[in-house]
DNA sequence: CCTATATTTCGGTGACCGACGAAACGGAGG
DNA sequence: CCTCCGTTTCGTCGGTCACCGAAATATAGG
């Protein structure tokens, strides 16, 4: 029940899930996905404590840059898995997650290194 | 977006998702539920309201009595239907909610009637 | 009608949640 | 070692949520 509750908890709110609808696409820097939501870095990064604390996603570090990614469904187990897939499964067309993964193509056009420079200077 | 959200939402909390549960075994009375999950009446009829507009249960009405039941699967549609089926098949064997089953099982053989005049008298 | 009763709605309280800015942390490079 | 910079943690504010008791609603029966 506890795991439960905490996937759907994360699954409760709409950022969260477009962060998942985001990785759908594949494994992205902090700063990628703080352009595409436009909320503060601190606001993105509580969110993606609580997605990691249900298994939802993992990081992986590389140097200055954390890169998070959707776990492997094999590896995660079928509570995860299912749970992925029941919200990607039905938002795959939603107005607002089309328009994430429009934004998030353009953004995936720059250069991590001037995101952040853009970002810094807000 | 607006309708995937109301679904998790109503499934981010634990007495919630007893309800459920318990409505997977049968229809019931609003007073059989208050007597499993041992909250306030008002605060079972906030739970109710809040998956009734999640559209993850129906009810009836017969006399002064109310019924909720889970949504034929049929005509629900994969939404719905999903998010049931999702925490149904991996909470089928938890704890809390085999001992709601238990508690259920008790309280189907008492009288609805005697059921209320009980909880009219806390 | 008037009463009894099953459920919902209302009002209030304490806890939790999402948002932000600022401070702290930690790896890279001079 | 010191600084820069991407990210996380902390403190705070306003809004939402779960819970309760009490009042309101609706239905059955005398």
């Amino acid at each position: 029940m506890r795991d439960m509750l905490a996937i759907t908890k994360a699954l409760a709110d709409a950022s969260r899930i477009r962060i998942i609808m985001m990785l759908m696409r594949r494994e992205l820097c902090v700063c990628q996905i703080i352009e595409v939501l436009g909320l503060a870095n601190s606001t993105v990064s509580k969110h993606l404590s609580i997605l990691h604390n249900a298994r939802l996603v993992e990081f992986r570090k590389s140097g200055r840059w954390v890169f998070y990614r959707l776990p492997n469904p094999a590896e995660a187990g079928l509570l995860i898995g299912q749970g992925i897939g029941y919200v990607s499964a039905h938002l795959k067309e939603d107005a607002a997650i089309v328009s994430d993964q429009e934004r998030l193509q353009e953004v995936l056009t720059m250069d991590p290194e001037e995101l952040c420079r853009i970002q810094a200077a807000r």
